[in-house]
Parts: C-alpha cells; structure tokens; sequence
DNA sequence: GACCTGCTGCGGTTTG
C-alpha cells in the first residue's frame, strides 16, 4: 500500500481534472478516496476499493468516469487500438445494470468503444457477434471468462485487456469461484503485465487478505471508502416477554407484530433463513391478512426463474408490499422502494447483518434500517448482541480455499484448450512433462501461492494420462501432448468429444440433486429436492411457491402437480447448507451474558432486548447460571430418558458436531457407555443410559487437544463425510459428466459414478490428492476444524462452573428440543423402525470393536429394554422434557 | 410451559 498523495505526479493532474469534470457537471462531488482510487488507477496500479453496502451503483458510474478519460487518453496516442474493460459480476441478473451503469459516462465517446454482455444466457447470435468483434467494454461472470479462456483464439481475444474489474469480490474470495477468478486473473497478467485489476468489495474483517487474494504476486493498493450511512438495527419485541418461546426457530408468535410493522411501513423485504421458513412465513402472513394477496411475494432459490424475474420487477416498480425471502435477494438489483428489511431469526453473522440491511433505503441520505424479529428468547439476546456487534465494527474474516486441486484440474484442460501451453520432458525415469512457465503463473494465484512442485505434477500427470489408475480410459486422457511446427512440445485436447464435455461443464458450483416441479397443464413452478418428492405418493399435498399443490406423478427427472383442493401440506424441505453461528456473533453473545450475570445494574440491561428476556435469563439463573466468556457451564440432568450432561462452548454448531463426537468417544474410553448426541449454536448435549463420570470435565483432561487430529477422526465417521465431499470435487475435476441439459443423469446415476471413483481411487490410487482434498475439506468447512481447537483451547482455560439440574433449564431445553426434533422426522414408521434397528445394531458393533464386550451388550440390551418402539419412545421423551 | 431451521451463485447441446 502506497500513500497517494506522494505519487500523484504532476502529469495526473489534468485526467484527474477530467474525471472530476465529468463528476461535478451532474452536481455530484467525488468523495476523497474515490480521487484516490482514481489516482492509483492513473498511475497504472491495481487495487482492491472498499466499498460499503447501499451504493453499489455508484461505483460503477465513477469508474465509468474514469474510463472515460483513459477511453481519450488513448484514443489520442496514435495508433493505440480501443480501451478494452472487462466487468466481472457474480450475478448475472447484476451484468445489466453494471454495464448500464459503467457505460453511462462514456455516452458521447462513441464510436469508440462498444459494449456487450456476455452470460450463459447471452443469445447465440449475439455470441456469434461479439466472436467476430469482442466488445471494448464486456461484462460477465467468473464462470464465462474461464470458457472464453477455454477458446482456441483465447489469447488473440484477450490479451489486448487494459482494465479488469471485479464486482463484489467479498462474494468471491471465499470460495472456488473466487480462485477460478484468480486462475483467470493470472492467466490475463501472463498476457498483459500492465493488467489493471481493480476489484469492488464490501465491508470484511480481513480487506487487506481480500486485496492481496485479488492481487496475487502483483502490486495492489487498497482504499478504504467512507460513506456516511446512517444504520438503524432495532428488534420487534414479543407481546408478552414472559411466556416467549425457549425453543424453536419458526416464530410463528410474532406473525401480529410483524404484520403489524408491514401495515405501518412501505415496501418491505422479510429475509428468513431457509426455504421453507419464508414458504411457511408466506403463508401465515396471507392467512392472516388475505387482503394482501398479490401484494405480497415469495423469493427464494428454488422458485423458477420467472416467478423470481416477475417479483424483482415488482419490487422495482413499487408494486410490492413486502417480499418474503432468503438470501437470494442479498445481492441483486438495487430496489429504491425498498423502505424496511427485516430478518426473522438469527442473522447468524455480522456480515450478513450489514449486507441484508444495505438493501433498504438505496438512496444517499437515506438510512438503511434492519428490524431483527427473535423467534426464541435467545434470539432476543442475539439480537442485541448483533446490533453491538456491528456497531463495534467486529465483522466477519472471509478466507480463499487453500490450493484447490479439482479446480486447477479443470483450469489445466481450460488452458490446454484454449490454445494450449509449452511443456518440457521431465527428467527422470519415470515419463511425464513438466510446464515451468505455466507453474510460475499458476503460483502467481494466491490460493496456489504455495503449490508444490510435486502437487502441481500430479495434476499435469492427472489431465494427461488419468493418474495412477485411470491410465486405461482413454476419456481420461483428456490433455495430449504433442511437438507443434517448430519442434516445441504443447500441451491440447485434440478430442473433440473430450473438449465439448469440458466446456459444458465448466464452472465450482455443484447444484443439491433436485427436481423439477412443473404442472401437469405446462410450466415450470421451480425445483425441490429429490428425496422430497420420492417420499411422496400420488395425491399428498405439499406447499411450494407459496401455493398447495397435489403430487400426480414423476415423469423424465421432474415432478408433475395440480393445485390442490386441500389447504394444508406438508412443506419441503431441500438439503441446504447449515450455516453455524459467527465466532464475532457468539463471543458478543458472551459479553452480554457476563454483563447480565453481574447484576441488575449493569449497562446491559438498557438494552431492550434483554429486558425482554429478562424472565427466562432470571429462571436460567435461578436453575444454574449463565455462560460467560470467563467460565464454562456445565449443566448435567435425569430424566426418564437418562443422564443429560450439556456444555456451552459457544463456537457455532459445526464446531459443536465435533466436540460431541469427540467427547463422547473420550467418555466411553474411559468407561464404556453408549450417547445420543444434540447440538445447537450454543452447546452440546450428551445423553446416555448410564450416569456420566465426571471426573474429565472437571479437572479439565476431556478437553485436551493433543492428538486432537487424531482423536476426532477416530471419533466420527469421516469416510461417509469425506465421500460425499468426493461427490463435488469429482465434478470439479471433470471426471462426472452431468448430462446433456434437458436430459440431466440422475442423482443416483451421479453417486454412483463418483463413488466407484472414490472406491477404485482408495483401492488402487491412494496418492490421489482429490482424496487428501476431499478430507481436508471436511476438516476445514464442516467440521472447522481450526475453530474446533481454538474452542477447546480456550475451554481448557475456563472456570468450571457445575450445576445439577432438578429440571432442564432454559438453557438446556433447546438442546433436548433439537434431539427430539430429529427423532419426530415424518419418516415412514416402518422405515424408521428400519433405521432403529440398524442403528442399534451398528451402536452395538462399534461398541463391541472399541469396548469391553460384555458392557457394551449389557448398554444394548438395557436400551431394548427401555424402547418399547418408537412411538412409546419419543412419547416418553416428550415427557420428560416437560419441566 | 410447549417448541418445525438449514442459503446463494453459473454453465452447457447443435451444424440445415
């Protein structure tokens, strides 16, 4: 990072008048770190802008502006061929507005420069267009720059690029997309080191790590942008504090307030944190207020393009009271109307606090204002804890996936075919090529920053010849090497087979197994997950697109329906990610706990929410205690349905799976015993047959992080984990073809390829680095397993504090509410008969391998004894879950 | 004094 004022030379100054020029003509003022960007930009370096929520526009016009001025600058160097910009967006319901916006300052300056758009769904013919003239000014996405990279005249296209510009990097960075983009970036810089990349972002914890992911090797400047945004984030409180839920994540108790604040206020969007929350929301809202039919709407990800399209020009045209939504209206068009958000349920991060409450009042001047609705008593101290959360700043880190191999997999058969790259023989004994050159630039991404020489081999050895073990299969092979005119060996894909499946699946995103719902009168309604609609029969009901329909029959990979006459259903349920609790969320969540704990005098009780949950923070008290940053609550309890020992480590739900596991693992090594496990956001609960010693809790040796590694991959069953991640990787890497579009191979057709893949590779490949890749993502995604040592690092500092409990507390119940709920699944009761069985029976076996033999059949047979069938069990379950 | 969480994003066929 430099300081622009000691660089801007005295040649800057007139281009610089120019842009500002431009600027103040349409009575707008260039804010001081917009003339520094532009400064930097001049001076050909790259940067990375920060740019808060609730503008996004704007910044697109501003770079305009100073296209404008590099449009003329090179326009007057004699003979310069056009400026040519390159807008990269994640969306591509953003790339109209983009380049509307980019373009508007350079109005006048035509002929010189064109423009263009260019998406999966840019029409051939214009396709065929921009082929035989590429615009001067394009935009598009990650996913369709790597296809262009992939077209044999690629370099001749674009290596003539002066600016690339990447909108909304924080929505990148974090992921494979983001490091197909640095794949691409470095490909580009390889063809033009003068590239100037600038990329857009929003506010994260680490910028400066966003700037540097973006950059790569090169140079890049990072400026800090200022706007003044006034944000309100309040929290609509329960009628009555004292008999608000403990448990439960619906919220249906706040359907009258929440309609309440609609009647009172204009456009509305109403975020939820699942499908099927905003479908079950959409109806209550209706139910309770009919008159609102058709103006108010449902968005979501699984809901047909259309119906999305028809809600977004609802929403801009301010026909719209209120839309109800998931994250699919984070990002988007910027809706003016838009005069309140608000976000049932917990928001889960700061991040996402500030980015759902940028997308009201898009307006300078006007606030952005975020209600939280709480839809459990904690909940209301979350909120309260959000709120101070983003005002302390306390955002969210966002970390690029380390070396990726799948990815780089299918950047290498990308850069074979377009246009092919330079290998040498390697020396040795062995065969194969090296690619010096082309190493150099991959290392040149940041996520590939510390590629092995070794690693970077494999996956040349993999696209050339299959690896170890799929050397047989010529469709394996899929990179030929082959000495072109002069004698230089090239690496190509000669196939042309080979090179159409590479092409149509190109791309990180790999879509759940889902299926389409049409009517049986014609239309496509959106998609529901496979498993959904395989457990229906012919004629059950179920609500989707905010509408009862009636299941008729599945017919070629999608689902026929009716409306229905019935009014009531079942709601889908699609497999979704579980997004945990932020670390920033959690610890703030602590602080306020601590304050509460130290008595009603102190600061935090001015907030609302906790006078709010003052009732159920005075039972926790006077059960047990409250959780703070200093101490850890251990609460152990009986019940009919045996010893309850629950922790709150507040690290977040995933962090709580593998604590669970692990602890439980620990306890039965010391004493053999047999856990059903529960976790939330907050905790983690064990319940077992057999009273639990406590000894390891108390001097602290069950949280021991030695053999950390170790001991949680004995203690879970990581292969069924791992395999599943397999599933995704193996699509990356372009060894399962999805299927011709319009006749896409079902998901078991899908599993059953990647998992023959996944057996013959463990069999036959061990060194394949897609397998290490497969486990190494299950540790670091589901199971964070960084974030799992920080946690049990600092439960080893804290202050034990032990409460038996005479009944559970409120604490607690949430706990036990979320091991009933997986237990009452609406699963077929011979189905889940099955499944009980069998899971009696492997509890038994592992038991048996780990433990003492006879204790492990006496914890069997006991549990037969107690579990009259299912029904009788969850009954007595419920039971004692009754304080 | 009961109590239902689980998101989003893109790309691709052909050759009369």
């Amino acid at each position: 990072m430099r300081d622009p004022s000691t660089t801007a030379s005295p040649s800057d100054a007139a281009p610089l008048q120019a842009a500002r020029a431009w600027f103040s003509a349409r009575g707008w003022q260039p804010a001081a770190f917009q003339v520094e960007a532009w400064q930097h930009m001049l001076a050909g370096r790259s940067g990375l802008l920060h740019a808060s929520t609730g503008s996004g526009k704007t910044y697109a016009v501003w770079f305009g502006a100073l296209l404008r001025v590099l449009v003329e600058k090179k326009k007057r160097e004699q003979g310069a061929p056009p400026l040519r910009v390159l807008w990269i967006t994640p969306m591509r319901a953003l790339a109209a507005d983009s380049l509307r916006a980019i373009t508007l300052p350079l109005a006048d300056l035509a002929p010189h420069w064109t423009a263009g758009i260019r998406t999966g769904d840019t029409p051939s013919a214009e396709r065929a267009r921009q082929d035989r003239r590429m615009p001067t000014v394009l935009v598009t996405t990650p996913e369709s720059l790597s296809l262009m990279l992939s077209r044999e005249h690629a370099r001749e296209e674009l290596a003539q690029l002066d600016v690339v510009i990447v909108d909304e990097w924080h929505e990148l960075m974090g992921n494979k997309r983001g490091v197909q983009a640095q794949l691409a970036l470095a490909r580009l810089r390889t063809w033009n080191p003068a590239l100037l990349v600038w990329g857009l972002s929003a506010t994260l914890g680490n910028l400066d790590e966003a700037a540097r992911t973006l950059h790569g090797h090169a140079e890049g400047a990072l400026v800090r942008g200022h706007v003044d945004k006034t944000l309100v984030i309040d929290t609509l409180l329960p009628a009555n504090p004292g008999r608000f839920s403990w448990a439960g994540h619906l919220g249906a108790q706040m359907l009258e307030p929440l309609v309440a604040e609609l009647e009172a206020s204009g456009t509305a969007l109403v975020f939820t944190n699942t499908r099927s929350q905003a479908e079950i929301w959409y109806q209550l809202i209706i139910n309770a207020r009919p008159d609102w039919a058709g103006l108010v709407a449902l968005h979501h990800g699984s809901l047909a393009h259309e119906v999305r399209e028809w809600v977004e020009a609802g929403l801009k045209a301010g026909k719209l009271k209120a839309v109800v939504a998931t994250s699919s209206l984070d990002l988007g068009v910027d809706f003016l109307p838009v005069e309140r958000v608000l976000q049932i349920g917990s928001a889960k991060g700061v991040a996402r606090l500030l980015q759902r409450a940028g997308r009201s009042g898009h307006q300078p001047g006007r606030p952005s204002r975020i209600t939280l609705v709480p839809t459990n008593t904690l909940e209301l101290v979350e909120a309260a804890a959000a709120r101070r959360a983003a005002q302390a700043g306390r955002i969210e880190r966002r970390e690029t996936p380390q070396r990726p191999l799948d990815v780089l997999v299918q950047h290498l058969v990308t850069l074979a075919l377009g246009g092919g790259f330079e290998v040498l023989p390697r020396d040795g004994a062995q065969g194969g090529h090296d690619a010096p050159a082309l190493l150099d630039e991959i290392r040149r991404a940041h996520a590939y920053r510390d590629l092995t020489l070794e690693q970077f081999r494999w996956a040349l050895d993999f696209v050339e010849r299959g690896g170890a073990s799929l050397g047989a299969y010529p469709e394996y092979h899929r990179v030929r090497i082959e000495a072109d005119a002069d004698g230089v060996l090239r690496a190509g894909v000669p196939d042309r087979g080979i090179a159409r499946r590479h092409r149509m699946s190109v791309g990180t995103i790999v879509s759940d197994a889902s299926m389409q719902v049409k009517w049986i009168t014609g239309g496509t309604i959106g998609s529901i997950d496979e498993g959904f609609i395989a457990r229906l029969k012919p004629g059950d009901c179920f609500i989707f697109a905010g509408r009862v329909l009636e299941y008729v029959r599945t017919r070629e990979m999608a689902a026929y329906v009716k409306r229905a006459a019935r009014n009531r259903g079942a709601v889908p349920v699609w497999g979704g990610g579980k997004m945990p609790l932020s670390t920033e969320m959690a610890s703030a969540v602590l602080d306020l706990l601590q304050g509460a704990a130290q008595g009603d005098d102190d600061p935090v009780w001015s907030e609302p929410e906790l006078q709010a949950a003052r009732p159920m923070l005075q039972t926790q008290v006077q059960l047990s205690r409250l959780p703070t940053p200093r101490t850890l609550l251990v609460e152990t309890c009986d019940s009919r349905e045996g010893h309850h020992l629950c922790l709150y480590p507040f690290g977040g739900r995933n962090v709580h799976i593998g604590l669970a596991q692990l602890f439980a693992w620990r306890l039965s090594k010391h004493q053999p015993n047999t856990f059903s496990l529960a976790v939330n956001d907050y905790g983690l609960e064990l319940l077992s047959a057999l009273p639990i010693e406590l000894g390891a809790v108390l001097d602290h040796s069950l949280f021991d992080s030695s053999r950390l590694l170790d001991d949680v991959l004995q203690s879970l069953n990581s292969g069924e984990l791992a395999q599943r991640r397999f599933r995704e990787i193996a699509r990356v890497a372009g060894l399962v073809f999805t299927g011709f579009p319009g006749a896409p191979k079902s998901t078991r057709q899908l599993q059953a390829s990647s998992s023959l893949f996944y057996e013959v590779f463990r069999k036959y490949d061990a060194g394949n680095l897609l397998l290490t890749q497969a486990d190494a993502e299950v540790l670091s995604q589901e199971l964070e397993i960084g974030r799992l040592a920080a946690t049990l690092a600092r439960m080893q500092t804290l202050r034990i504090e032990h409460v038996a409990l005479p009944m559970p507390s409120p604490m607690s119940l949430p706990l036990m509410v979320e091991r009933l709920r997986e237990k009452l699944t609406t699963e077929k009761l011979a189905d889940r008969l099955q499944r009980m069985l069998q899971e009696l029976e492997a509890g038994a076996a592992r038991a048996e391998t780990s433990l003492s033999r006879p204790a492990a059949a006496g914890a069997a047979s006991r549990r037969r004894a107690r579990g009259a069938g299912p029904a009788a069990g969850a009954g007595s379950r419920s039971r004692a879950a009754r304080p």
